[in-house]
DNA sequence: ATCATTTAAATCGCATACGAGTTAATCGTG
DNA sequence: CACGATTAACTCGTATGCGATTTAAATGAT
């Protein structure tokens, strides 16, 4: 009668796996630990690589340009470049037009200590031991995924 | 000549797009937000959410076992069933054979409220636009991604 | 020009997150 | 059974994260 063969069902015995949000989680607490060791060594945490990272990429930014490249909120960006100035890897700046707005951009210390990590993000795709077209793959989806939930909390 | 086609490139343009580990980190904060003002009605964190659905799913845990289900360390899970426990949706106990644990699980009042909230993972879902077979499809990816992470950091 | 509105950044309170260290209970080996 | 080693949970300090509010500056409508 076409009774449904035993498919392999992702999770039949752990529906708690089959939680995508949870999935995409707890994968960034595993990125994080990963990096953690690694970015220890730079004096940085993983979320001040990242704003490193997006200001070495992107250029000069204001705190809220920031913001949006990090996905952050003004809350989170403001203390963390405050910690990264203490820290000598980045400058900011009130603009002259608008005293409103607070420019970012990356020092040349903070520029050297990205060279001197340049191989980290390689070190942590080889341990995935995933082939790169893969990972770029996931990298995709996820980026689609990204923008469709950004547009449903405005 | 056979040259290459401009191809999609993904983000020529935007060489900062392409960190797989901040596509993870970023569309983990893009669902935080959107669960966040679903769960808010529940009085309930994003975090706790989940807390309360891994207890229904795999009933009664210790302070380590619920750790290891959601991928955290017991620092983070001792103050965080602390507040469960003092809104009432979970009881700790220790363990009569070995005084060290703490066994924890989820009050009629926890599982009422997960009741209630029953639908927000479908709502989420649906605010995705995305068809099930593929979220399906990324979910299994992302887990396969996170067990080559966690073995690498011990 | 004045004053309500808007805007950018910062501030505040709360809840994660982790590593390092602590405490108390159990285990293991003699 | 004695006692060092291990283990489970907890505590502490630091760094995220966010929503709500605040502050100060720029805008805009009359």
């Amino acid at each position: 009668m076409s009774k449904k063969p035993d498919l392999p069902q992702p999770s039949a015995t752990d529906p708690f796996a089959d939680f995508l949000c949870f999935s995409v989680y707890s994968t960034g607490l595993a990125f994080n630990r990963l990096y953690k060791p690694l970015l220890d060594r730079y004096g940085l945490t993983y979320l001040q690589y990242l704003a490193l990272i997006a200001l070495a990429l992107r250029g000069e930014q204001t705190v809220s340009e920031l913001g949006e490249s990090l996905f952050l909120e003004s809350s989170t960006v403001t203390p963390l470049i405050k910690r990264l100035e203490a820290a000598g890897t980045v400058t900011r700046r009130r603009d002259t037009r608008d005293e409103r707005v607070v420019r970012v951009s990356l020092t040349d210390r903070g520029k050297a200590i990205l060279e001197e990590a340049r191989c980290v993000p390689l070190e942590v795709m080889e341990a995935t031991g995933t082939p790169p077209e893969q990972l770029q793959l996931l990298n995709e989806q996820l980026k689609a995924l990204r923008a469709k939930l950004v547009t449903k909390s405005d």
